[in-house]
DNA sequence: AAATAATCGTTCGGGTACGAACAGTTTTAA
DNA sequence: TTAAAACTGTTCGTACCCGAACGATTATTT
């Protein structure tokens, strides 16, 4: 994954294809360089700590949303976790085939339908975290430790920038 | 996406589930900021340019990929991307089938496959990567110009962390 | 109250996404 | 040089993943 390729050569690569015309390198090593981390973080938590409890990237994080909210409405998962609802759909099914959550139309509104985990969903979410919170600590482990915050703090103006773009 | 509950309260109920288990409440922020942010960025971009150009985007990588070191291997391709092989075999059929790329065996080494733009596909990125690159500036835009160097430097250094645990 | 609009979750179709198994090619060992 | 090992890209099976269209429910308008 670390392309082979250093920063300067993809830079004079590009600029020969298009000419003298602008191009932002800066935001470009940037995006770049997030969508690569993200990828590598994601890579190395699923292949891991996931893989032992038979679990997806995105059946964890639907996990842990409902594990930390529940009872919790589908809309919400689906927004808190990045996903379409369409996606959740999907996932949810093998989820509550497994016997991990539950399922219930709400009595107050129709359209809702609430989300629980189960005793045995439960039992693997006390579990499975600590050690997906291990991993985490891992992926973060050759940074300083003062730079995290700052850190978090600009993934969090990129999300906020770019979800304002959302609707234009 | 940008998830409705503080952190704080995010906090609070991780906590409030696992006991005193310690938690690595930074490194939690740390990351799941970045698939926030990398989520957000993705979705930004696909809904606006690269839907424009009906492609998705891992076809975009791809496309990109072999715009700036074509002839490339396939291998290349899926490790600069950060993808499988399997996936990369999937996309390439459609790209090739759209008319964008080619697909040759080389003739010094009989297992790799090269793979080129046609002069449509380097049309199209042509047009395609500059309003790409508007779209990566607009996502960094509200982020202090001095401080993408050293966001950069950092999303390389979790990169690197967590692709030498693959191994192990 | 009746028509209209908005919201929610599901379904559908097509395109990723991966690990594992595979066949073909090249390299290495013996 | 022949057998074994390593490597590359494809296929297969299963599970996502999304936008669009849909039916059901609730909210808003008039």
């Amino acid at each position: 994954m670390a392309g082979q390729h250093t920063l300067d050569e993809t830079e004079r690569q590009v600029q020969a294809r298009l000419g003298d015309l602008k191009i932002d390198f800066e935001a470009m090593a940037v995006t770049s360089n997030l969508f690569r981390a993200a990828n590598s973080v994601r890579n190395y938590l699923e292949r891991t700590v996931l893989a032992e409890h038979d679990l997806s990237w995105t059946a964890f994080v639907v996990l842990w949303v409902v594990w930390i909210w529940e009872p919790v409405e589908s809309r919400v998962i689906a927004e808190e976790g990045g996903f379409s609802k369409a996606t959740l759909t999907g996932v949810m099914q093998t989820l509550e085939g497994r016997g991990l959550i539950t399922r219930t139309r709400s009595r107050k509104d129709g359209r809702l339908v609430l989300v629980k985990l189960t005793a045995k969903g439960r039992k693997m979410m006390k579990q499975l975290f600590p050690e997906f919170n291990k991993g985490e600590q891992l992926a973060v482990a050759d940074l300083k430790r003062s730079d995290l915050g700052s850190f978090a703090d600009l993934l969090r103006a990129v999300t906020l920038t770019a979800d304002s773009q959302k609707t234009f």
